[in-house]
DNA sequence: TCACTCATGTAATTGGTTACATGATTAG
DNA sequence: CTAATCATGTAACCAATTACATGAGTGA
């Protein structure tokens, strides 16, 4: 019965299945995200690390290095793949918070390409749900609203609009995968 | 010293400010708003009021009704006025994630309407500066990386493309404020 | 009768941040 | 010589969720 929301052990794994890295380096590649993710703080990754240790989800080696500090550099196990395919696919809660959802589509293509698509689409049909209750909300606070609930309000369908607007064209991308080159066109910021 | 980030707490604060409500009647606001927010759990909610009511920020009424369930009703006192202000005029951290940025933004104005302005341009430049950081990003990692990090990529500036946006749509409709009507042409989703 | 909403609360546990501690190397 | 970056870790503390407990009323 466990329920599955241990998500920040396991997003840590799925980094370390990508490549090997040092706690220092996945701190890095998370801040290089800005705060899609925002990374944890080094008192939460290394203790996460160790627990992942324990478990046998991931081995450590030792990297000595002459006149540096020395690096400890995790790399994942079977079990550990085993253990991080089975949290993948299990279905994403429905409040999923952003954060959750990113952290899941870094991975999720790792682990089953035609998941990527249901992921998506999963996500799309939630965004949606999330815009319509918006507009009900806004629609039955005619009174005694105020300014910045209002605000709230447009704010929140506006991103959830462009979210859907990004679902829509993502999709629609990956259903027509021409062989050469299949994301790289940079800005598909065309909401325009 | 303290870094101000005690938020839930104040933000509760802020609601009761706006009008007297019971815990059940802040729950269901917030739960009103989706996942913009996200409402707390009674489990922490609850604790807060007290937390408040003992710093005498707050106070209670006790509404008995006739076979009915009884509710408390908290009001905001002087003192709680005096601890929220403080709260909002401090200026947001920079790493200020999402729901922080929606909980003021719902506060904003019922304190001081020049700072809402202030505000919102204060997270443009944080918007905008986070843009950057991902584009630089993506601009980096050229070689090996896999497609679910150039998605989280893509939505992440997708989503920040789409909040500056926002951001100047409403900074400008702030800074010509026809007297009659000021927010209420419905969808000023007009990214379009 | 069964399930659900209203309405309040506590206790156990988890997950995280902040602050602290260490120590070498490099750039200004 | 000072500050910053590299690199790891622990301990104290805080905030929040989950699960539990209670109890009346309403609608199927």
């Amino acid at each position: 019965m466990t329920t599955a929301t241990v998500s920040s052990r396991h997003f840590i794994l799925g980094l370390l299945a990508q490549k090997p890295m040092s706690g220092y380096d996945i701190k890095h590649f998370l801040k290089s995200l800005g705060w899609l993710i925002g990374s944890p703080s080094f008192g939460s990754l290394y203790p996460a690390l160790h627990t992942l240790l324990r478990g046998n989800l991931v081995t450590v080696k030792v990297l000595l290095r002459e006149g540096k500090p020395s690096r400890k550099i995790y790399s994942i196990t079977e079990a550990g793949r085993e253990a991080l395919t089975e949290w993948i696919n299990q279905p994403a809660k429905s409040s999923a918070p952003l954060k959750a959802f990113v952290m899941r589509l870094i991975l999720a293509d790792n682990f089953s390409p035609i998941g990527l698509t249901a992921y998506l689409q999963q996500r799309r049909a939630q965004v949606a749900a999330h815009h319509a209750s918006l507009e009900k909300t806004g629609g039955a606070m005619d009174e005694e609203i105020n300014l910045g609930q209002r605000l709230a309000l447009d704010y929140g369908l506006a991103l959830a609009f462009a979210e859907l607007a990004w679902l829509d064209s993502t999709l629609n991308r990956l259903s027509q995968p021409l062989p050469e080159e299949v994301v790289q066109g940079d800005s598909v910021t065309s909401i325009v």
